[in-house]
DNA sequence: CTAAACTCCGTACTATGGTACGAAGTCAAG
DNA sequence: CTTGACTTCGTACCATAGTACGGAGTTTAG
């Protein structure tokens, strides 16, 4: 009961390019597909399944790198192992946060002193000069 | 009253690496600088102010291209192009912001699940697989 | 039967922000 | 005077995540 479709059809499926199929493949985040007599890939699927598995995991901001580690545990049961990518992950995304944030306030700060006006200087080019 | 330096000297008073110095002339950041008799680039000091404004700019998360607008209006008289640019900015550092939010949150709450844990499969994984 | 659409493959290219390499010339210290 | 550090240049390479291209074969619809 598995309708085996073709790259065009899966590709359309799990919204993404045909040619993202192929280098899936070639990085090993999708095991290489069987063809059909033509030389076709057949995709299945649980191929469909693992790509989605793979944008959802971007979707998340892990990289095709973490996505790929997070799929060799993809039996479910090493949820240790896994908690830890996904910590590692919760700690860079605060880090980003944080550093974002630091900017967010100082463009703040800056746009406010351009806003005040009265300086012969754009503040904001003054500010990266200085 | 301007020291000319070296390309390493000015390289290192700037935090950069000397390669990156022909790399920003390249793309058009740095201006080409003046050469002294034996062809070596001479770096004064408004090549320096210049290449720590690069560097401040993109802490704030300028792109490259970015950058290259800001500094096309460094005579700090178009404080409201400027502006401009740096609300877009600000905008842009919103979005990652929120973005970032909400995979903190759904990685926050899968851990969580993950510690709960009682189950035979990895929470984490079967929510990727869903 | 023909034309369009699909598939294959290898390779090259995109953007971003640099870094590295090799050959050749120059310069300063000991 | 030699050694090492510095400089020049063009070009190639790194990671990331794909996208595009061209030529060939295949399949499907009209």
């Amino acid at each position: 009961m598995k309708p085996a479709t073709t790259a065009t059809a899966t590709a359309k499926a799990a919204q993404v390019n045909v040619e993202t199929l192929r280098y899936y493949e070639r990085v090993g985040l999708l095991p290489t597909p069987p063809r059909s007599a033509n030389g076709y890939r057949r995709y299945d699927d649980a191929a469909l399944k693992r790509l989605r598995f793979i944008r959802r995991a971007q979707a998340l901001g892990f990289s095709l790198a973490q996505v790929g580690e997070l799929l060799r545990l993809d039996d479910g049961l090493n949820c240790g192992a896994a908690q830890t990518l996904a910590r590692d992950k919760l700690e860079g995304i605060e880090r980003q946060i944080a550093d974002l944030k630091r900017m967010r306030l100082r463009l703040r700060q800056t746009l406010a002193a351009c806003e005040r006006g009265g300086r012969a200087r754009c503040p904001l080019i003054d500010t990266l000069l200085e």
